[in-house]
DNA sequence: ATATTACCTACTGTCGACAATATATTATTC
DNA sequence: GAATAATATATTGTCGACAGTAGGTAATAT
């Protein structure tokens, strides 16, 4: 794995986007060890700004620092991923009631497209583009809201999911119904029905977590 | 302001700990900047693990960096304050509606000491005590929901208002009313009643926040 | 062969230095 | 005297180096 060697502006923030991506891409396992030598020279860079970027993927739940042990890729437990969802329904939750209330023809059509996408990468049958365009669904609930800061945490939160389900085999065992299940979710918004919604919600992500927590722990025997 | 000059088993984690905690005192203002020579002097450490510490503060929200320009206190603005409590209240909800519907009496207990703590700090008359024992309160609602997860996401939320608080002149006008209007809260606990509960934090919290903004507001004329 | 100890290697944690850039200061012009 | 230009200073961004530690390997003893 070697990355771009061009330098941007902010070195810091090319190292640390760079690397997240990597990681959300499942280029590197759990648990695994990151060499810090190693990945400067992969970068072409100092162990200095290489850290301070290290350090920024720690405070975002991607690796953790063991000290004089060096930096680890997170094991991340079902446990967390149940906490993890329940935020995450109260944050979509929030949001979605936002958006439902006033939602414009516009906004409708931009969320109906996005399903799309999920359609589109069923067919495609390429997991990886599947989970990418479903959490850009949820994302944009999320960004329509208004609430910036709400989409901070939902990035934080989705970033972390999105590593667990990435080194998972049978998350993706039915592609199509995963697709499927946003249906509901579209329906609601175009009846512009706020507790149809939060009901569909719940369910839709109620039904995500127990998929990925059977997948984890059917992985883990 | 000199730190303390002991060196801990982690270097990063106390210095940024140090640095959150100073910043929560309000011993720097928003906007300020950060010389990073000089803080490694008071810290009796050199330039690599201080930049570590504010990268993870960086990420944390407290402080923002502009490249080639160093690291500044952020300035908070009222819409985030808005913002903030949005997803404090959909947070806060969440643990709130766990913990009453299945809480012990013991549970109550630190609750209702936790209260106490308050109103002693209200009769003192230290704002920044007040603060500090009112958050812990709330923490405390999010700490027994048992998710872990949650509370970090309370704890940086917190973080920010705090910050915000501290260096505001208006906020802390009626200290007692503050104390007291958690009576409310309390009372849904002990009644175990979840609505009652939801009722009055959506209440308790957006009177924080109009509280809040309005003393932003004045301050900034 | 296994367990224990001593040694070696690889890596992290931290530092001081230097170049590049931004800011502050002084000089110059109108 | 104010505005602009030139210079000086302060500060960041990055690097390479070194010390100390953890983990692995070889040697020794049982």
């Amino acid at each position: 794995m070697i990355f771009a060697a061009f330098k941007k502006q902010d070195l810091v923030s090319h190292v640390s986007e760079t690397l997240t991506q990597a990681i959300l891409d499942g280029a590197l396992a759990p648990g695994s060890r990151l060499n810090e030598v190693h990945l400067a020279q992969q970068f072409d860079i100092s162990r200095a700004p290489l850290r301070e970027a290290l350090r920024r993927l720690e405070t975002q739940g991607l690796i953790e620092s063991h000290p004089r042990r060096g930096f680890f890729l997170r094991k991340i437990s079902t446990q967390e991923i149940i906490e993890l969802f329940q935020v995450r329904l109260a944050l979509e939750h929030t949001a979605g009631r936002e958006v439902v209330a006033s939602i414009a023809e516009a906004e409708i059509d931009r969320i109906e497209q996005q399903f799309e996408a999920i359609q589109e990468s069923a067919r495609a049958g390429v997991p990886l583009k599947q989970t990418e365009e479903d959490f850009r669904f949820h994302r944009l609930i999320c960004e329509l809201s208004g609430n910036q800061r709400l989409l901070l945490f939902f990035d934080q939160i989705a970033r972390e999911i999105r590593y667990s389900i990435v080194h998972l085999s049978g998350f993706h065992d039915n592609m199509q119904a995963l697709a499927d299940s946003h249906i509901p979710l579209l329906d609601a918004l175009k009846n512009k029905n706020p507790d149809q919604y939060s009901t569909h919600l719940e369910r839709h992500l109620n039904e995500a977590r127990d998929k990925l927590t059977a997948a984890m722990a059917a992985d883990h025997l």
